[in-house]
This record gives C-alpha cells, sequence and structure tokens, in this order.
DNA sequence: AACCCGCTAATGGTCGGACCATTCAGCGAA
DNA sequence: TTCGCTGAATGGTCCGACCATTAGCGGGTT
C-alpha cells in the first residue's frame, strides 16, 4: 500500500489531516462519540487553513468516521459517529451506477453475505428481531398492495433478517447492496408484466425462508434465501418472451420517481 | 431513504454539487473516464462557491469515484475514475478500528466471501491468475521467509484467488477486508510465538487449496477456506496458555512499523 | 521542413479573511 | 427560582488572491 503522493513528495494539506485523525484513532485518543477540535483550533495546530480542514471533513463524514453540527457547546462541533452503512450504500451506488460492479457480481455477494445471514440469524435472532421481520411479511400478505410498497417490505424483511444474525458488517453490507440495486431493480420493475405471478412467488419465497429461521434451520434457511434470490433475480433478468413485458401506465411511473432514494451524506 | 437535511430544510452547498454529479452520473452523461467541469466553471454554473465544489470533489475522492490531477488539457482536470478498493479499504480499516465491526463479524463476512471466491475461481481461473497465486505459494515456501514478508505473500494469494474468480465486488470486498485486518492481526503477530508451528500449516493450508481450485474441485476448495480461515484466526486468537506468547526484539518490530498502511485516498 | 524553446492559459492546491446562522452557557432581571 | 437576553463558540459559505503544474501554441533556430 502506497502513501498518496499526487504530484510532487508533498502530502496534499487536508491529507495531513486526515492523517492526523487516523493517529487519533488508531492510538485509541479518539472514539465514537469524541469530539474533533474546532475547525479553526485544528487548521491552527496543525498548520493547515481552515478550507483545508474542511475537506478532510468531508472526506471522513463520506466515510462515515464523523457528523458535524452547528452551534456552540456539546451539542455542536464535529463528532466521531459510527454509521458506516449510508457511506458503504452510497458507494456502492455510485460504483455500481459506473458499471464498476456488473450486477451480477452483485448478486452472486448478495447471496453469499444473504446466507450467511440467514444461517447466523437461526441462531442469534431474538423475540424482537422475528418481531420486525413478520412485520414486514403481513406487509407483503395484503392482496391489493402496490409494487412500490412491496419492494420498500421486501427490503425490509431481509434488512430485518440481516440485522436478527447480529453481525454488523454483514448487515450493513446487506443493506448497502439492497439499496445499490434499488434503481437498476424498479428500472426493471417498470417493464415486468406479469406482477401477479412473481409477487406469488417472492411471498411464498419470504414465508418459507422466515419460517426456516423460526424453527431454526440453519441449512434450509440458506438454501432457501439462495433460491429466493436467483429466482427473483431470474424473474426480472431473463425475458422467456417479450408479452412479459410492457410499459407502465405514465402515472404509476410518475410515482415512482418520486421515491427516489437520493440519500447523500449524513 | 432520507436526504440529509442538517439543521434547516436547506441542503449545503457541497450537496448541490454531489447531487449534480449524482444525476450525470445515473442519467449516463458521465462515465469512467469523463472529465467533470473545472471547479470554478462548476461553481459559476451550480451557483455556489469554489469552496464547496471542492468539498464535494473531496466526498467523490474518498468514494474512489473521482481523481484530480493539476495542470491543464487532458492531463490535468477532476476525472471520473473506478477504484473503488482503495475506497473500500479505507472505509473498513477505519471502522474496524473504531470498533464498529467486531473482528470477530469481520472474519464470518470474509469466510463468506472467500468461500464464493473459492468456488467461482474453480471455474473462472485463467492460467494467469493460477500463476499469481502459484508465485505466491513459492515465496511461502521459502523456509527463511520471516513473518512481514509471509504476511504480504499470503494476502498476495488470498488476493490472487479473489481476482481469479472475476468477481470484481467480491475480490474488492476481500481484498478490502484483509487490509482493514492488516494491523489486527499483526498485533497479534507481534506476541505469538510458536511461528513455526503456526506458519507451517498456513503453508500446507495454502497448497491444499490451490490444489482443490487447480482440480476445479469447487466444493473442497470452499470447505477448505473456511477451514484454513477459521484455524487461521483461532491459532492468532485462542491462545492455550500464555507460554504461546512472548514479546519480539525490539528491532524486528520496528521494521513492522515502518510498513505501515496508510494509504490516503487517491 | 523539422525541431526546440519559452510563453501563456487553464487547472487544481492553498491560504486568509470575512460574514452568517445556529447553539449553548452564563448572567442578570423579574 | 425562573425566564430571557446576550455573548461566545461552532460549522457553513463565500470571495479573492496567489502558487505549482501542465498542455498547447507560436516563434525562432537549425
Amino acid at each position: 500500500m502506497l502513501h498518496a503522493m499526487p504530484r510532487s513528495g508533498q502530502p496534499q494539506a487536508f491529507e495531513l489531516v486526515l492523517a492526523w485523525v487516523d493517529a487519533q484513532i488508531l492510538e485509541g485518543r479518539l472514539g465514537v462519540g469524541d469530539h474533533l477540535p474546532a475547525e479553526r483550533e485544528l487548521a491552527a495546530s496543525l498548520d493547515v487553513s481552515r478550507a483545508a480542514v474542511r475537506e478532510a471533513v468531508r472526506t471522513l463524514q463520506a466515510q462515515g468516521v464523523v457528523n458535524s453540527f452547528v452551534g456552540a457547546g456539546p451539542g455542536g462541533g464535529t463528532v466521531l459517529t459510527s454509521v458506516p452503512s449510508r457511506a458503504l450504500s452510497r458507494l456502492l451506488r455510485l460504483h455500481v451506477a459506473l458499471a464498476n460492479f456488473p450486477l451480477p457480481d452483485v448478486i452472486e455477494v448478495r447471496i453469499a453475505l444473504e446466507r450467511l445471514s440467514a444461517r447466523l440469524a437461526t441462531v442469534n435472532a431474538s423475540d424482537d428481531d422475528l418481531a420486525d421481520a413478520r412485520r414486514a411479511l403481513e406487509v407483503m400478505r395484503d392482496p391489493s398492495i402496490d409494487r412500490q410498497a412491496f419492494n420498500d417490505a421486501d427490503t425490509e424483511f431481509h434488512v430485518a433478517l440481516a440485522t436478527a444474525a447480529g453481525n454488523r458488517l454483514a448487515s450493513d453490507l446487506t443493506a448497502a447492496i439492497r439499496e445499490s440495486m434499488r434503481l437498476p431493480i424498479l428500472d426493471r420493475f417498470r417493464h415486468l408484466r406479469d406482477w401477479d405471478e412473481v409477487v406469488g412467488d417472492l411471498r411464498s419465497d419470504h414465508e418459507a425462508i422466515f419460517a426456516a429461521i423460526e424453527r431454526r434451520d440453519a441449512d434450509e434457511a440458506e438454501r432457501l434465501v439462495e433460491a429466493h434470490i436467483r429466482s427473483a433475480w431470474l424473474a426480472l433478468t431473463h425475458v422467456p418472451g417479450d408479452a412479459l413485458f410492457e410499459p407502465l401506465p405514465e402515472d404509476e411511473l410518475a410515482a415512482w420517481e418520486g421515491a427516489e432514494g437520493g440519500d447523500l451524506i449524513s
């Protein structure tokens, strides 16, 4: 791993700040909940401009390491946080959009992660976790549900399982991956015709997965999760005939556009 | 997913820039290799200060989406890139250091990812990929190798397998996870006494994994990878007795410190 | 005609200073 | 004791200036 030496041998000013913060974290002098020194103060002590400090703070913010609040006292300032999931989501979403991560690759990773989550959930799931998942299931059971709401509940269900697994990295990655695929999948949904059939399959898939986890059957849960994701993906990509696809009415399209998940940083 | 509305309802200036870039990417008007408008130009057209644009660029840089170069013409400017691995590494490393991601959780995810990689590698590995892995194996075969070099070759081997799998997300995540664990593992290595025994086990593990992949035995490769990672982790954590641990000589410690992986952004 | 050199413009990198909006803590008045 | 005001501290934003680096152009030399 090389240092970042853009042009000359001089590190950039904001990198000095990053290096300083890194060191504080590595040496345990800064932890979640602690405040960074005030921007003016930090700038003076590291002998860089305040702009450089702010650029470093933006970097840390983009990595989900820090969050800033205006105002004096404990309520203000830049605080070490612990919300990697948003940062991961945005990172994956951008790179999926840039086609650095092809969707089939993403699917394979998602299967690997959710298999792990399913297995862990059979061991670690608390009653509360199961209740969350069950709630999502009930939403999806509504026969009059529209595609958007179903998709949201679907996401909720999978995230609930990932959370139930009790593995923060796995659940954050799972949530991030689902979010990164949200737009591409929505795009495919738009042209999907046999919605009723697909939604029926998804519903029964979910019920079966939940049942397996509830009865603590790890192997079956793992198997079902993989089968579920694969078949759902196939239903969205493999097109037996053009007859399956038709454009949606304009007004319905508009409703979906409105739900854009344009989360930014903090 | 909510928008980031820190204080008032007004989005921050740099978020306007991020939103603009996002839109360009989503709508396909910007792709890898394209140049962002010059900072002054972008600032003028979005009616924000240049500082705001720069903060947005830092955010994108932290996400591995962009890279900046000084100077005029095609060689200069801010360019859309496709290097998510460094960004992922830094993100994971920081959050592992902040204990947002407990190491046991990271290990479980690593196993899931490397099992996937091993399976895919039995299908997709090219001769070149296998040659890379073989080279790392040969380095590790050297009986007089020191811990640092062995660890590097070990990383190389696993990354080579992940690359051989042909799944960019899986390989980038694998590399990032390994990097994020580098310092913590080095920390444990420092106190490990029975190095010769451990290194022998690791060596034979690697050889067996490679052989399984070479003969295209997916199930066995998967099984061996999981067993390997678990046993290696156990060797580093599970301490049968304090006799296994002893501090290293000072000079050896210093050599390790020098290899700090302080990669920053670009 | 071909080559070389230096100038100019464009770009990101850096800085200092200024002002705003928000928040909190402390103090004084009721 | 309680309310309210005020001042200080903080991040948010902008402006303008200057620097270092780079590419491209144009003139001069060979």
